[in-house]
RNA sequence: GGCUUCAUAGCUCAGUUGGUAGAGCAGAGGACUGAAAAUCCUCGUGUCAGUGGUUCGAUUCCACUUGAAGCCA
């Protein structure tokens, strides 16, 4: 039996995903899920250039604009409700395209990657940071190793993220990290994932970038960030964001408005930078010519998908 | 016009008691399984402003030229 063809659009920052996706799904009576780990956020909307209403067009999207700024997610969670989601379009008989740069989130969905049920332990993370205060990561770091050598192998000693996930997967399931990594991969990928990825020259992408960034500014990003933070008290993710950190930073009045602009130019354009990395790994993955036009490279994925 | 200081990597600057040079930032490449727009790793040859001179040898000392900054007229 055929397994269902979903496709997904990858590609770095500010290369045109929406505007393909779009189109695209008009054409072949298609739903988006997006693939994006900021833009699941309510009232962040210019800063993670969240297609507006009028850009849709009338197609449905997933996952987008559903989450309050202070709630917590994963990649877990993502997986769970992309999944559902693609069910969902493939059962109203229309065609799902997962649209993202997020690479972790289509990872886990392209490799079918299955994510114990456990939950957040803020407790035991406290417990971890607070012993990094007192006795440094290198503590934490022999632990990690005791646990997951072969993970550690690695891992930098400077990783503290990973160090410290070692040591939470370890507290909730009993399981190296390597022995899960063994399990969340046992399950058959479900669907036909036809991976496109869109491509630009480098310095035609960061003149997009820069370009894009003093739009936001104009468009209103700093009242937004100020907004955000008169709303909400919490941002355990939310203020990660790009944009967002950097504006928070200038409302401080710990750098210019100018330093600011081109902190938020110069991280986005890194940004974009190790989302390419991240894409060009997948050596299923079908490129695509930003230069060649939405029209032209919606061509190619007809052709690919008949 | 005179005097002084400066001119070294894309940028900011170290440095060589004369043996052709190195940091930070930028940039490039990479990793990535529950925070991922996060987190982390690796990578530094450039007419040492130009032209002469002294010297075995000059980016380093000297002279001149050009440019920049400051001071005095």
């Amino acid at each position: 039996m055929q397994k269902p063809k979903v496709i997904v659009i990858c590609g770095p920052t500010a290369s045109g995903k929406t505007e393909l996706s779009i189109t695209l799904a008009k054409k072949i009576n298609g739903e988006i899920i997006s693939a994006d780990s900021m833009q699941i956020y309510t009232d962040m909307n210019i800063g993670t250039a969240k297609p507006t209403k009028e850009e849709m067009q009338g197609i449905k999207h997933y996952l987008i604009d559903f989450l309050k700024p202070n709630k917590r997610y994963s990649v877990a969670d993502y997986k769970k409700s992309a999944k559902s989601a693609i069910k969902e379009i493939l059962k109203k008989g229309k065609t799902p395209i997962v649209v993202g740069g997020t690479g972790l989130y289509i990872d886990s969905l392209i490799y079918e990657i299955e994510y114990p049920e456990i939950k957040y332990d803020p407790d035991y993370r406290k417990k971890l940071e607070d012993e990094i205060q007192e006795n440094g990561l290198e503590t934490l770091y022999q632990k990690a190793q005791k646990i997951d050598p072969k993970a550690i192998e690695k891992i930098s000693p400077n990783d503290k993220k990973r160090i410290m996930r070692i040591l939470e997967i370890y507290k909730a399931t009993g399981k190296s990290k390597t022995e899960q990594e063994i399990l969340s991969r046992k399950k058959e990928v479900e669907f036909d994932y036809k991976v496109y990825a869109i491509n630009w020259e480098r310095q035609t992408l960061y003149e997009r970038i820069n370009k894009r960034v003093d739009q936001m500014i104009d468009q209103g990003l700093i009242q937004e960030v100020q907004k955000i933070l008169s709303k909400y008290e919490e941002f355990p993710t939310a203020m990660q964001g790009l944009g967002y950190k950097e504006v928070v930073t200038y409302l401080n009045h710990e750098c210019t408005k100018e330093e600011m602009i081109e902190k938020i130019k110069m991280e986005t354009r890194r940004y974009a930078k190790r989302q390419m990395t991240w894409f060009r790994k997948n050596k299923q993955t079908i490129w695509l010519e930003g230069k060649e036009g939405v029209q032209n490279n919606i061509n190619i994925i007809l052709e690919g998908i008949n």
